[in-house]
DNA sequence: ACGTAAATAAGAATCATTCTCATTTAGGAG
DNA sequence: CTCCTAAATGAGAATGATTCTTATTTACGT
């Protein structure tokens, strides 16, 4: 009656992990995270499951920062924000990209367009605050 | 008065060649097609001219496609489209990312934003009657 | 209890990218 | 012209993220 049994369901783990942050975590910092709560999950499997995730359409790769892939559970479209400097993945939930953009990119390509993903870069906010910060002691 | 000495100036070949095309080629097709003009050039050369130019602002980053990063010569803002099944890579410069977005994302993040990306993802026009001869015949 | 198919662990394999180091080149000084 | 120095490069080793292989484990129906 615990629900889970003992071993088994790391896929839901992940899935569940996958949509309560916000942070866009790799593959990597979701097996740290996991790791403590199931000692005996592996790698082959958080990569496997996110694998299947995007074929299925329950979680989408939103960027690659700095040659790792970043996965985010909210399939909602939404626009992101990704820092250069420490490489976070920020959400922009109030953006939206034009439905317009979409019809005429259709239109343009003369193909079918399945999905957008509107990215912008710079200094997140923190990231910006220690540059000034740096330049003003300097 | 040849204008390039007989050994050097591979920097100048490979942003040349980075201008002229428009297919947002990965390094290994930059290497793969200028190979036969300059023998002696190596992969090493590539990815640091590569990221010179990324470094300089003289060309961009446009995507990762199946774990290949794409680039693209033509600094100019533009939106891409990309084809999920044959991994082209398409400008679509006839459309652009409004301004006041990039205006509300920097408000949002409240950071500084650079650059932006807004990138397609479907069939190009090939893949797409591509599939639609296979589901015919089946 | 047995058989089968899905899920997994562990580690090997792959592949794109970066790094190291010796060599080559350009260009200036003597 | 020869020497010197710094930038650019080639070749291949090293790295690191991701995928693949194979044997094992689990769930579940019979």
């Amino acid at each position: 009656m615990a629900g889970s049994s003992k071993h088994f369901r790391k896929r839901e783990a992940i899935l569940t992990y996958l949509q309560q942050v916000t942070n866009h975590p790799s593959a990597e910092t979701i097996y740290s995270e996991l790791k403590p709560q199931i000692p005996d999950l592996s790698m082959g499997t958080v990569y496997r499951n996110l694998t299947l995730f995007k074929q299925q359409g329950m979680a989408v790769s939103v960027a690659t920062v700095n040659g790792v892939e970043r996965f985010d559970g909210n399939t909602v479209p939404h626009v992101h924000f990704i820092c250069s400097d420490c490489g976070a993945v920020i959400d922009l939930h109030q953006l939206h990209t034009p439905d317009s953009l979409s019809a005429s990119a259709a239109a343009c390509v003369g193909g079918k367009v399945d999905s957008c993903q509107l990215c912008f870069t710079g200094l997140c906010r923190d990231c910006c605050e220690n540059h000034s910060k740096k330049g003003e002691s300097a």
